[in-house]
DNA sequence: GGGATTTGACCCAA
DNA sequence: TTGGGTCAAATCCC
């Protein structure tokens, strides 16, 4: 069983710090397009969205999980990434259920072994009519070993392991259990690091897996997913080139929350506009480069689905800065705020979201903190 | 024939 | 006792 979320405190008072925190952020909207507005005021904005923020933090910081941030390979696919550095949840066989890796370790010390694996989940929204559902394709070789109906679940939930797991003793395994809601949706978990050489070339970083050709995608897919993301790339280092980010007046850089990466989603309404002085971002998700320590689990933000965003945010890349990447927030909708708590506080629905939080469809990692000096550099 | 998948049985922590 | 995770024989597929 997943170790219950121990919420220690109010819902409410959670849904009323991150009001208040939107409220601030909506203030600093309004000074950021207002030329006559005094920096000290929005310095002082920004400094209490980032109170506001840590105190959202504390309150949430009693989870297990840690989402990491997203991830996208493309268009109509999205990927939600968090982890759990330690895994009290572990069935009992999760990883040394092989006869190979019993004989050597007392079952207790292999209950610890166990216990010690870093797992993580992703949680995959694929397009309906892409013919992807059945393999989820994550550049791994996965072997199904089981497959299980779980109780209140809709759908049976499948196990994996990697290929190699007898022949190079790779303990990487992986769950994948669709949504009840959305059968589009499949929440895929994974439990221990590659340690085969058929890992990818940042073997510490969990997600990254390599294609199994003969069940997964097709190569015409996998092209057709790949081109689309790399497209996804060009558009955003042409952002970066065209983007500077002044970082010397933030005051508060150490603890803010920056994704590698910002990326605008070629589908979506998003206007970003070159030729005046503001951009005028409607959708500004964020998109990862899967180059963080080797403790972190892939966090790259990507681009939700969402769209009809009702906050326009319109910011000359100067300000930008001095709200750190964390405008993001002035994009969340009253709903989207609700979700957002309902998250993460219904750990007996969702386990994984001890750390969560997500601000207009992107989420951050409360461990995750990111140096911003040299970024977009 | 060999590797992958299916599926009923088994194990064991909660 | 229950249910999640895994085993392993049977079956499928290339």
């Amino acid at each position: 069983m997943e170790q219950a979320y121990n919420p220690q405190f109010e819902t409410k008072d959670l849904i009323n710090e991150v009001r208040q925190g939107r409220e601030l952020a909506k203030q600093l909207q309004i000074h950021l397009n207002a030329p006559t507005s005094a920096h000290g005021t929005r310095e002082y904005l920004a400094h209490k969205i980032i109170l506001s923020f840590d105190k959202i933090l504390n309150m949430l910081n009693s989870g297990t999980s840690i989402v990491t941030g997203y991830e996208s390979f493309a268009s109509g696919r999205e990927v939600r990434v968090t982890e759990s550095p330690n895994s009290f949840s572990a069935s009992p066989h999760s990883e040394d259920s092989d006869q190979d890796f019993r004989s050597s370790d007392s079952k207790s010390d292999a209950s610890r072994k166990r216990k010690a694996m870093p797992r993580w989940t992703k949680r995959v929204k694929i397009q309906p009519g892409t013919g992807i559902e059945g393999s989820l394709d994550d550049k791994y070789n996965w072997r199904k070993y089981g497959q299980k109906d779980i109780l209140g679940a809709k759908y049976p939930r499948g196990y994996y392991r990697c290929t190699h797991r007898h022949a190079q003793g790779c303990l990487a395994t992986k769950q994948v259990q669709k949504s009840d809601n959305d059968p589009t949706l499949f929440e895929i978990t994974y439990r221990g690091r590659h340690t085969c050489s058929d890992q990818s070339s940042n073997p510490t970083a969990p997600p990254p897996e390599r294609s199994n050709p003969s069940r997964s995608l097709t190569a015409n897919v996998r092209d057709h997913l790949q081109n689309q993301q790399q497209n996804s790339q060009e558009v955003l280092l042409n952002f970066k080139t065209d983007l500077k980010v002044i970082t010397e007046d933030l005051d508060c850089h150490d603890q803010i929350n920056v994704p590698t990466s910002f990326y605008f989603p070629s589908t979506s309404n998003n206007n970003i506009n070159n030729t005046s002085e503001n951009y005028s971002l409607s959708h500004f998700y964020m998109l990862g480069d899967n180059n963080f320590g080797s403790n972190t689990a892939s966090p790259s933000f990507v681009s939700p689905t969402t769209s009809g965003s009702n906050y326009n945010l319109s910011v000359s890349p100067s300000n930008l800065s001095n709200f750190g990447g964390n405008f993001q927030a002035l994009q969340a909708s009253d709903n989207e705020l609700n979700e957002m708590i309902s998250a993460a506080t219904s750990a007996a629905n969702s386990p994984t979201v001890g750390l969560n939080y997500q601000f207009g469809g992107v989420e951050f990692n409360s461990n995750f903190t990111f140096d911003n000096s040299g970024f977009f550099s």
